[in-house]
RNA sequence: GCGCUUGUAGCUCAGUGGAUAGAGCGCUGCCCUGCGGAGGCAGAGGCCGUGGGUUCGAGUCCCGCCAAGCGCGCCA
């Protein structure tokens, strides 16, 4: 695991230099400049880039190109590092040394799986929440998008050495559901042969008629021999429950999963409600109004109060938010928290926040991630998705029309911030126009020639990785070599979307390594060459794994 | 009306304040005496919504305008 990456190690070379300079008094600077290094686009400037002189230019009132042509000379001598030039106008570049870079292919070989880890977290304990779909129906398409997301991030979490828990927060107490117990009821009631009628505000989705008929066929007409307040009790119970575990199935389908299931009703079970709602009184946060009490939110900064206890003395769902935050932060003591809501939350966020700082705890402990909405397309018709109207696309049918891995590779490459639409046709086509494939491909490619190197008993672990001069070969191993910061840098802003992106670029560079090096050769004389060349595509199929588990994606050998 | 988010190639989308704005699909044309052609190479295609501002430097930051999505309940 490497807790020091190698842009870390470039910053340093420049630090390092800067602080040369300006004992020599080359440099005129009250404080140490912030060291910033990058990877150039173009492959000619480097392998990273400073433009550190361009930045100090005016401070120190010297001409760009000359500070960064004295502070070149101040730059350390470096294993890793082949050149330093200064480009105008005003830039530094850096290129690594080969024999650095072929040697990677040793290190990726060594760490194996555990390539790609990082040490950022320091094994903290953090939350992800996401999904969190009231269990009065099946998960759907926008909530897929949520579920990808979150579940890459806790892995790319988990490799950046954060401690993570995967949580769903089952909104099981509150008047949604009470209209889903009636529903259910009603459809149950049908389903015998009596007339009934769905409660205002109801469930409309055939799925209830689904699920009022398997109760029948399990249980018969019980529930209609006892009180109706008590029917409506007993059959939710049974009915929440079936569709918490259709909700769990229907994730596993595209690789999500939970460490814990967080029940609503605990949190008024073990008293957390009870204490939030009393700390927010004592720090006197609450108010009585109209019959009703209010969390003085707008005293914070927000721009309205919100009602915690209607007047009816029931909790709202904000008040249970308010306990299931104290819950993580203060019983359960998470560090840091992601909470991944659907754009229909969004208005939600201010709030949530006053409320978390209102607990006195730092409200940038809570990062909340909106996930925007999703249109269906099948090539260019619309598929309209509709909750109310109980038309919806479901998770369920989506990964089983396109499959789980397509799913989850659409829905992770795009940022979580834009409304994004979801090409059916083209998620579905098994070629080279579908990306998924793409890489998938390269995947399968590699592991062919490994194999067919086993079937005929090469053992390639004394290959010299020295050999691996061809452009092709470096540019593969250039790449493979980002994963580790790509890792942290998606950590850090919890953005899991580059994923994709980079294994489409390592596919890319596979491929042209592939098309350009024969790595399997019968002639006596490449007998060396084939050696270093199964190390190297035995590294990088290390990394290709990485990658796609990363994203939660199978790993295909044949295809 | 107010708030949040978004506007980049024909389409779907990437793009850490840096150097010549990228990918996939679609379009044109090439490339297999051998490990998987679901591949590779080359080309055409862009006032980065628009007008200002900040900066040595803006697709990126700030403000206005236009357009789209979502939200603005004692629902969740």
């Amino acid at each position: 695991m490497a807790s020091h990456s190698l842009l870390d190690t470039v910053k340093d070379l420049v630090a390092e230099a800067v602080t040369r300079a300006r004992r020599q008094g080359l440099l005129q600077l009250e404080t140490m400049p912030e060291i910033l290094v990058e990877r150039p686009a173009n492959p000619g400037h480097g392998d990273f880039a400073t433009s550190l002189p361009l930045r100090l230019a005016r401070a120190t009132r010297i001409n760009p190109v000359r500070l960064a042509e004295s502070l070149v000379e101040h730059i350390p001598e470096s294993e890793i590092i082949d050149s330093v030039v200064v480009a105008p106008p005003g830039f530094i570049n850096f290129r690594l040394r080969d024999s650095w870079v072929q040697q990677q292919v040793e290190v990726v070989r060594e760490q194996g799986q555990e390539y790609g880890d990082v040490d950022l977290g320091g094994q903290q304990p953090m939350m992800v929440e996401f999904v969190s779909v009231n269990p009065t129906g099946p998960v759907h398409v926008g909530h897929t998008r949520g579920a990808v997301l979150g579940s890459a991030l806790s892995r790319v979490l988990g490799a950046a050495g954060y401690a993570v828990t995967q949580e769903y927060y089952v909104n099981d107490a509150g008047t949604q559901m009470e209209a889903f117990y009636g529903s259910v009821y009603a459809r149950y009631q049908e389903a015998l042969g009596h007339q009934a009628e769905l409660p205002s505000g109801g469930y409309r989705g055939d799925y209830v008629i689904d699920l009022a008929q398997e109760i029948v066929d399990a249980e018969g007409s019980r529930y209609l021999e006892m009180p109706e307040a008590q029917a409506l009790n007993e059959i939710g119970d049974v009915a929440r429950e079936k569709m918490v575990a259709l909700i769990r199935e229907d994730l596993t389908r595209i690789g999500v999963s939970f460490d814990n299931w967080f029940s609503e009703r605990d949190l008024y079970r073990d008293g957390d409600y009870q204490r939030a709602v009393d700390l927010l009184r004592n720090k006197d946060y609450l108010a009585e109004r109209d019959n009703a009490t209010w969390f003085t939110s707008s005293v914070l900064g927000d721009d309205k109060d919100n009602v915690v206890i209607r007047s009816s003395g029931d909790p709202t769902y904000f008040a249970s938010d308010i306990a299931y935050h104290y819950n993580k932060f203060i019983v359960r003591g998470f560090q840091s928290v992601v909470n991944i809501w659907g754009a229909d939350h969004q208005g939600h966020v201010p709030r949530m926040n006053t409320a978390v700082a209102a607990l006195g705890i730092n409200p940038d402990r809570l990062t909340i991630l909106i996930s925007q909405m999703v249109t269906l397309k099948r090539g260019t018709e619309v598929v309209r998705a509709s909750k109310r109207s109980g038309d919806f696309v479901t998770l369920r049918e989506l990964a089983e029309e396109v499959g789980a891995d397509a799913c989850r590779y659409f829905f992770l490459a795009r940022t979580p911030s834009t409304q994004m639409e979801f090409d059916l046709e083209l998620a579905k086509k098994e070629s080279s126009e579908n990306p998924v494939y793409y890489v998938q491909y390269a995947h399968a490619r590699n592991a062919s020639i490994l194999n067919l190197a086993r079937s005929q008993n090469i053992d390639w672990s004394q290959g010299d990785v020295t050999l691996l001069n061809d452009p092709s070969e470096l540019a593969l191993i250039r790449t493979m070599i980002r994963l580790p910061e790509l890792v942290e840098h998606m950590a850090r802003t919890l953005e899991p979307h580059h994923l994709p992106h980079y294994a489409t670029e390592l596919a890319t560079a596979f491929h042209g390594f592939y098309e350009n090096c024969r790595v399997i050769s019968a002639l006596p004389e490449d007998g060396q060459m084939t050696l270093a060349r199964l190390k190297l595509v035995e590294s990088a199929q290390i990394v290709f794994r990485r990658t796609l588990e990363l994203m939660g994606m199978t790993t295909p050998e044949r295809m």
